[in-house]
DNA sequence: TTAGGGTTAG
């Protein structure tokens, strides 16, 4: 079984990155040379522990596509863009076709992706002395029934005439969506002066606001009929429409179009653009239109800045965090609120909790007040990092300052607290929002509360607190309940358990893959028996499918085929979230049941399928297993695999380095809380000479000859061979 | 503040 996993590391390590010729075309362009994509896109595949590792997915398995579903690939979707839409302006055509010239040649225009002005508004506010009358009858308007025979009836009692001015001012007053169209349509059909391009506009913001994606574009495709010019605006708001409805290609399609008619995006359409490739994680697309904005000169504002931000920080990319600061310092740029909110909650999402609290009091030493949007990020780095005492430092400091809190900011306090283990804070801030006026416990704050004692054991508080819940009519939801299944589950009080999970169905709770992960973990504590058959009882309403592959699991006769083919059934069915706990789950179960070879199975599996990422390293010095995201029966597993893949390399002298690291991690994660400890007797038991690091918690160390020398012990032929 | 873009919760 050794050879299975050094097989799935190998495909994890031979590939090369995607060649140029499947990028669109401001990725191939010769115009984009620049830093940051030599940095961060020509990286080879490497199996060093470097974050850029992370770039280099392993090639995926034939059936990938199934499991992970993509989008539609970007080259598809710009192809018209790159081969047709901006060749039909000469200028663009020539910097596609020629573009070396124009940096040798400074005579020629620079490459140009934006306008560099931004469309100014109009500036026809004059002194209205009918704006109360008019904004009345819209608000009028708006409370009127919504339908037709209401509308009109209502619009007859309009104050003044149906001017131009005055028509566009009750069309920018409306705030529901239907009743902007229905007055956009009324008039449009007086007649009483040609309809322009901003009252488009203006009707359009509205429908945005109602995420009414369709309507927009017919009021598009109607400017289009009716040979009305679209702009800028009127492209930002459109493409923004699409963004908030998550029609992401939408989105694209209009930017596709706006070049296609000859009109060149300014800085706000550009970086709505800019978003819509970062929400969709298309780094390389957003990083191209990024550089090919400022090498025509564009200097980026602090939207787009936190844009880059947010993006970095979704794909836990400190490296591009470190770019986006140093993109701040080349353009003299101080961030404002936004952008250090951003960077605070990215500096969290890529794992440097130092960092966002340098970063954090560099924003308070500058003068900068933070809001809750501030703290919140910063609460739930100090509460994931397990740095109680910044929380409680922070928590107090924002007490004495008086900062503002909301109920989002209470509730990750909460959560905090669950994290940390502080009861009697957690029940103090649990008590004032009851008392308080302006925001009452809701779902999250019992969830945050639930997890609270479920993490101190406190089972019976749990309980009393679900009963609290249940009673005051706030909302039990799935999350909740699975926190107390957790907590009943760890108790070993499966009656309970299985009276909570029948009340939950009953008032209509739907499990989910979190849910059926609890249960499948709670399965594995038991090795077998009754109290294993009431959960899996449980586990058969949330997820049949699961019960079903667990029975083939525990079947001598199952072959390794079927197990791939059910287990690949499995995950594509499974968030992609769930998938490495439920692999963690089924490997701890079938160790459980002393299927060893099974839980081997289920590990290459998980591998294959790029559930275990950066699970091993190499370099030429050290080789590197990291455990830390596997349950206790996945990370044995896994050592077994490795040690396995050394003795082979041994067998075959191929080159070792000097050095063997294993990370267990040291316990500041929930799943690592006691790993370092199994790990360690794993290693007792197999006899292995790892050593924990006295420098580093939660690492273990061998060396070249240690290893040796065991493998040789173990299997005594390459010691007479060697 | 009155036609367009960015930031908070399992």
């Amino acid at each position: 079984m050794a050879a299975t996993l050094s097989r799935a590391v190998d495909v994890h390590c031979t590939l090369q990155p995607t060649s140029d010729s499947n990028r669109p075309f401001f990725l191939t362009s010769p115009l984009l040379r620049l830093p940051y994509r030599r940095r961060f896109f020509t990286t080879s595949c490497s199996s060093s522990s470097s974050s850029s590792s992370s770039r280099s997915p392993p090639k995926p398995p034939p059936d990938y596509e199934d499991i992970h579903p993509r989008n539609p690939s970007l080259s598809d979707q710009l192809k018209s863009l790159s081969t047709t839409l901006l060749n039909q302006t000469p200028q663009q055509a020539q910097l596609l076709t020629k573009p070396k010239s124009t940096w040798v040649n400074p005579t020629r225009p620079k490459p140009s992706v934006l306008n560099l002005q931004r469309q100014k508004k109009s500036q026809q506010h004059l002194y209205n002395p009918q704006v109360r009358d008019l904004k009345h009858f819209a608000r009028k308007l708006d409370e009127c029934e919504n339908s037709e025979a209401a509308f009109m009836a209502a619009i007859e009692e309009m104050p003044h005439l149906p001017s131009r001015e005055n028509s566009l001012l009750v069309l920018n007053s409306l705030r529901q969506w239907q009743k902007t169209l229905l007055f956009f349509n009324w008039i449009k059909t007086q007649k009483l002066f040609p309809m322009e391009t901003i009252f488009y506009n203006v009707a359009m913001k509205s429908l945005r606001f109602g995420r009414q994606f369709q309507l927009t574009e017919d009021l598009a495709y109607d400017m289009i009929d009716n040979g009305i010019e679209l702009d800028n605006i009127t492209y930002s708001t459109i493409i923004t429409c699409a963004k908030r409805c998550n029609l992401f290609d939408k989105a694209v399609e209009w930017f596709e179009r706006m070049y296609k008619t000859g009109l060149m995006p300014d800085e706000v359409t550009y970086s709505g653009v800019i978003d819509v490739y970062a929400q969709l994680g298309k780094v390389e697309e957003v990083m191209s239109l990024y550089e090919r904005g400022r090498a025509s000169g564009w200097a980026p504002d602090h939207i787009a800045i936190a844009v880059l931000g947010k993006m970095f920080g979704e794909a836990g990319d400190y490296d591009g965090i470190r770019y986006v600061l140093d993109e701040m310092k080349s353009l003299g740029m101080q961030p404002n609120l936004v952008v250090y909110n951003t960077l605070l909650e990215a500096l969290g999402k890529a794992g440097k909790p130092g960092l966002a609290r340098s970063l954090f009091l560099e924003m308070i030493e500058l003068g900068v007040t933070p809001n809750e949007k501030t703290l919140t990020a910063l609460v739930k780095i100090y509460g994931k990092a397990r740095w109680g005492r910044d929380a409680l430092d922070l928590w107090e400091r924002m007490r004495s300052n008086g900062w503002k809190m909301d109920c989002i900011l209470c509730n990750t306090l909460l959560s905090m607290c669950a994290d940390l283990g502080l009861e009697e804070d957690a029940e103090r801030l649990f008590d004032d929002m009851k008392g308080s006026m302006t925001f009452k416990p809701n779902s999250w704050s019992y969830t945050a509360m639930l997890n609270t004692y479920g993490s101190l054991g406190n089972v019976d508080k749990a309980m009393k607190l679900f009963d609290e819940m249940s009673e005051t009519g706030v909302e039990v939801n799935v999350m909740a309940v699975t926190c107390l299944i957790q907590c009943l589950g760890r108790a070993k009080r499966i009656d309970d358990l299985v009276r909570v999970f029948k009340f939950a169905m009953e008032r209509g709770v739907q499990p989910d893959d979190r849910m059926c992960g609890s249960l499948m973990s709670i399965i594995s504590y038991f090795e077998d028996g009754k109290d294993v058959n009431k959960v899996l009882a449980l586990l058969q309403h949330a997820n049949p499918e699961l019960v079903s592959f667990i029975k083939l699991l525990e079947e001598e006769k199952t072959s390794f085929e079927t197990i791939k083919e059910e287990f690949r059934g499995i995950m594509r069915a499974t968030e992609v979230d769930a998938r490495r706990p439920f692999c963690n789950c089924l490997i701890d179960v079938c160790r459980d049941r002393n299927l060893h070879e099974r839980a081997h199975e289920l590990l290459y599996m998980g591998t294959v399928y790029g559930l275990y990422p950066g699970l091993h390293s190499k370099t030429p010095d050290e080789w590197r297993l990291n455990v830390r995201s596997l349950s206790v029966g996945a990370a044995n597993t896994a050592f077994e695999e490795w040690m396995g893949t050394v003795t082979k390399v041994i067998e075959q002298k191929e080159e070792l380095p000097k050095l063997f690291t294993a990370s267990t991690g040291a316990g500041t994660h929930k799943l690592a809380q006691g790993l370092a400890g199994a790990f360690e007797s794993q290693v007792k038991k197999l006899a292995a000479p790892f050593r924990q690091s006295e420098e580093k918690a939660g690492v273990f160390l061998a060396t070249r000859e240690d290893i040796v020398a065991w493998a040789q012990s173990k299997a005594p032929s390459l010691a007479i061979t060697s």
